[in-house]
DNA sequence: GTAGACCTTCAAGTAACTTGAGGGTCAAGG
DNA sequence: CCTTGACCCTCAAGTTACTTGAAGGTCTAC
């Protein structure tokens, strides 16, 4: 496993080669070495590293947070600790985006209905739904 | 109700002025009429039509979606369907959300646990979790 | 000799606002 | 009379995490 390309790279860790070079503009990724053509050449923990970094992505770490976790898995003097910290304090946002999207889900629900029901299929502007929408709200649409 | 200002307006339907004016820019919100001084001087139903907008986005639906409901609402020849239609489209995007952050719900947990029984505190670079994150995956974190 | 698959750079576009700079108007308080 | 605070205005740039586009170089295969 010699010269890794960046096309090679995008393409073992779910990336494309416009997010790599971003990655890299951000200093979220190292310089790499340069062919005499200036292509760059990575290394096998180039590999493992943007693996690291497109996993955190996944979880919806913001790439602040994935700064921070990085620099805590090279830091000698940190604590798994910290990376548990960080990962419970993410996991409770999470959780308070799910209860989010779960009322908006009620609501969503209960809009559909109504229109079922109320409207069945009139004119927009006779339609109960969207005329509520538009006034302090009856049809239990609309509650935050 | 006469002379309602920007402020005002913003307070009455929970927005801010900046947003207001932004709104206006991208032709969300009609032009309204100006002082002699300038300022924005709006009426009743520019309060119905922005807490329609504002309802709409708490539902999270896209400045384009809120386009297409507002034009739905102010045409007398689009039905009520089609504004449930809409709306049924956005639910099942939203409930799909829902069960992507379900899952990465799981896997946080699972991630915060094994920190706490693997690790127990140990220095970063002997972390269990953290350095397997790099790796094709032990740990059962970064399931997809 | 040219078509396709790679790679390079820099700049601008995306969503939905927010923030900042710089300035004007008006009423109340000292 | 002057300043302070609360409003309002415009225009430009910043935010997040990338994506897309323009314009070009290199190399292999047909």
């Amino acid at each position: 496993m010699g010269a890794i390309k960046i096309g090679e790279l995008a393409a073992r860790t779910g990336t494309s080669a416009p997010t790599i070079r971003y990655y890299e503009q951000i200093g979220l990724l190292r310089r790499p070495e340069r062919q005499e053509r200036g292509q760059r050449v990575y290394a096998g923990d180039d590999v493992e590293r943007l693996t690291f970094i497109r996993r955190c992505r996944e979880f919806d770490f913001s790439i602040d947070q994935v700064r921070a976790l990085t620099a805590l898995v090279q830091d000698p003097r940190s604590s798994c600790t910290d990376a548990r910290d960080l990962a419970a304090t993410h996991l409770s946002a999470v959780r308070a985006k799910m209860r989010e999207l779960k009322a908006l889900e009620r609501s969503l629900v209960q809009f559909v209905k109504t229109c079922d029901t109320a409207c069945a299929g009139g004119p927009g502007p006779d339609c109960v739904v969207l005329g509520d929408l538009g006034k302090s709200c009856g049809c239990g649409v609309g509650v935050r």
